[in-house]
DNA sequence: CGACGCTTTGACACAACTCAACAACCGTGG
DNA sequence: CCACGGTTGTTGAGTTGTGTCAAAGCGTCG
């Protein structure tokens, strides 16, 4: 394991996911790096894709965190997912050419842009590799429905509990989360537009998973205190049925 | 035009739709038309698919209503959407074998069932086609955003406005809405339980609706006065700016 | 040092929920 | 034909969860 230098060498967090996924071979790996040798650096705030601009072109987000939202006429605006290190934003409008969301980075990050019809190469000469691309986008996009059945009809603090519990799961998937311990680099405004909630209600939610010992989240980091009882009080499910390893699931 | 017999000959709604999208060969056509020559009659109530279980095929809905939705520990449950005849139902199940919400069918209805290596050998022969319904089914879940948008920062009326434009906007695309009315088979429970609401609030709300002379919700049939007033209400924007026709999307 | 971004708290207002009751409408069966 | 129960819609009264407004505490950074 080479983790020295951290100017551009990265550690390769897609990889990592997919791998849970999917049976990866060499030439799959070097695709991926290959999709990944060209970084660039992005500053927090800037956005990456705006809503309707089908810019035609996917992104991997290999450090920091990032956010897709909807903007409402009143100002208000609905944060659809975080997109964390190792996630794929803007598939869809890649194959498709529909781009639904605004995509902002939440903290410096880095990325990597992949033209449309590079990505359809992919998938043509690395079936396996495309089918577990679209498997973990599938997830993703699993998980804007259970968000959407958080919102609609669980309680605020359940809601807040399920939603840090689904971000260790993710987080945990690219080893960026440890016994129940996460840097979780969002202000309670930010929360707020996630949950559907005002800032001062996450603030008294907060206040009270901390003072049931659930869960504290204190200078960008996330610990979960009692994961039997956060998880029977957020209803969370099974930590996802996440099946077994994709085979040839592809367009075979 | 025939409609004479309704007896299995119905009309093909999601050829209608998918026009709208792509230009259709007669070849892509008739096998629109094959894919549907096996119409399974499906009594209200039904479960088609069930959360977890990959049936590994997915549906075209034909007649009648369906809802897709996720239960809660506590017994709530919230609907993720509603399927209307033409709507294909279960697809992701067969690209990517995962399955993530329960469907029922809402009224008596009319299914034919597409097993997963027949809907990919579509896919193969008949990439225009396959890119339509591709799309179609992305533009669905762009729709579960905006239900997230809905859910989580409108209020009870504004949310509910949008719900019954955006309906009409589907509704339309089959040919089953004209000049603001159309049928609409579903009750206040179910309204409340895609909403987000009480069924209990939701009767204010339509209330409020009729008292305000925006729209109609009775004896199952929708019927929208003030198009104008509704939209600035709802904050329901540029109808869907679904663009251009499709070309060559697909898998090239 | 002050300015700024973020968090925390309190007091109050209001939107939406709950409970309870009743009305309308339906098909069914006596 | 009417009585009946079941389903759906309607309304009111009271409760509660969450939003709003206002203000103060606290780090950090320039």
């Amino acid at each position: 394991m080479k983790k020295s230098d951290n100017k551009l060498q990265v550690e390769d967090f897609l990889a990592t996911k997919l791998r849970t996924f999917a049976r990866l071979s060499e030439r799959d790996l070097a695709c991926l790096a290959e999709l990944q040798a060209k970084p660039i650096q992005v500053k927090r705030g800037k956005e990456l894709a705006h809503e309707g601009q089908a810019g035609h072109a996917a992104y991997i987000l290999q450090r920091g965190w990032a956010c897709s939202f909807k903007l409402l006429p009143d100002g208000g605006r609905q944060i659809i997912t975080f997109p964390v290190p190792g996630d794929c934003v803007g598939l869809r409008s890649v194959l498709l050419r529909t781009s639904d969301h605004t995509f902002t980075a939440l903290t410096d990050a880095v990325v990597s842009r992949v033209e449309a019809p590079k990505m359809m190469d992919v998938f043509n000469e690395f079936p396996q590799l495309g089918a577990a691309i679209l498997w973990a986008t599938s997830r993703d996009e699993a998980m804007v429905v259970e968000h959407l059945v958080s919102v609609g009809r669980r309680s605020a603090i359940e809601r807040t509990a399920h939603f840090f519990l689904e971000l260790r799961d993710r987080l945990q998937l690219v080893g960026l989360a440890m016994n129940g311990r996460y840097q979780c680099p969002l202000n309670q405004y930010v929360l707020a537009d996630a949950l559907g909630l005002s800032a001062i209600h996450v603030n008294r939610v907060l206040r009270q998973l901390r003072e049931r010992q659930l869960l504290t989240f204190h200078q960008q980091t996330v610990t979960i205190h009692d994961q039997m009882k956060l998880k029977a009080l957020a209803g969370y499910d099974c930590p996802d049925a996440m099946p077994v390893v994709i085979r040839d699931a592809a367009t075979d």
